[in-house]
DNA sequence: CCTGTTAGTTGGTAATACCCACTACTTTAG
DNA sequence: CTAAAGTAGTGGGTATTACCAACTAACAGG
């Protein structure tokens, strides 16, 4: 009964729901998925644009138009290394922090119903389970 | 120790190694996230275009101009239903399907060390909790 | 200095995905 | 049985995403 790649199967699976999450979440402020990655990953660091590139896995210059288009929006900053004239940090602006904040409270609030199938144990198990996959 | 919404975080990290992954494997063979759907969805499946936008939650719009780059490429075949003279089938063709079936299995093979660090109890602990959440 | 490397941007291209308008077919009403 | 309303899919127009390759500016070592 048990296939050999079952686990794997709804790990895709739910995977793809969290997605659906994140894209409708994003979605519902005018955001792109990436977009709301950015804010996630400017909330408790402040990177040179190449390790911007690094933690979201694309190329300089997609993290450039990216970038672009956020300042645009008046959610980040760009401010010169002063360290090192060539590289630039990106910032969150405090319109950027508080759309942030937002965003994170309604992504916990729709990813909830997710796991509320589970009791408060197999919660913590799920947790700690797949805490350690990402050791 | 345990934040409340520690779980989320887990699950939302997880799920973004798990599309790196899959990205991974579809760059691999020249395809985007949503073609590699598209090829998983008509495994087992010969849906109308309509069905096809609703099982990806995307526009109709968006699944046609998909559909028309898949049989560019000879992947999949539309076939006009003979019940509806408006709408469209979508199947694999042979190439297409067995493209599918190699992609699967690439899947699986680039996953596996995702859940790897777990032993074969957690394992199916972990498939049997992640089932639980898509009920 | 001056050569080589690194950081970031720009330009060009392809794909993705949206909305809106349109055609063609089906269904329902009168 | 025909006219109106609805549905299926496509195509145009636009913005975004993401790539590569080429470029500019700035640092580093010799």
């Amino acid at each position: 009964m048990t296939e050999p790649d079952e686990v794997l199967d709804n790990l895709a699976q739910v995977s793809f729901a969290v997605m659906a999450v994140l894209s409708q979440v994003a979605a519902a402020h005018e955001l792109s998925l990436t977009q709301l990655r950015v804010l996630g990953i400017l909330r408790d660091r402040t990177p040179k644009m190449a390790e911007l590139a690094t933690h979201l896995g694309l190329d300089r210059s997609s993290v450039s138009g990216l970038v672009d288009r956020a300042v645009r929006r008046g959610l980040v900053a760009r401010e010169a290394s002063r360290d090192d004239g060539r590289s630039v940090r990106v910032s969150l602006t405090p319109s950027g922090g508080a759309l942030a904040r937002e965003l994170t409270a309604e992504v916990s609030r729709k990813m909830a119903p997710l796991t509320s199938a589970l009791g408060t144990a197999d919660r913590n198990r799920l947790g700690v389970l797949l805490g350690r996959m990402l050791a």
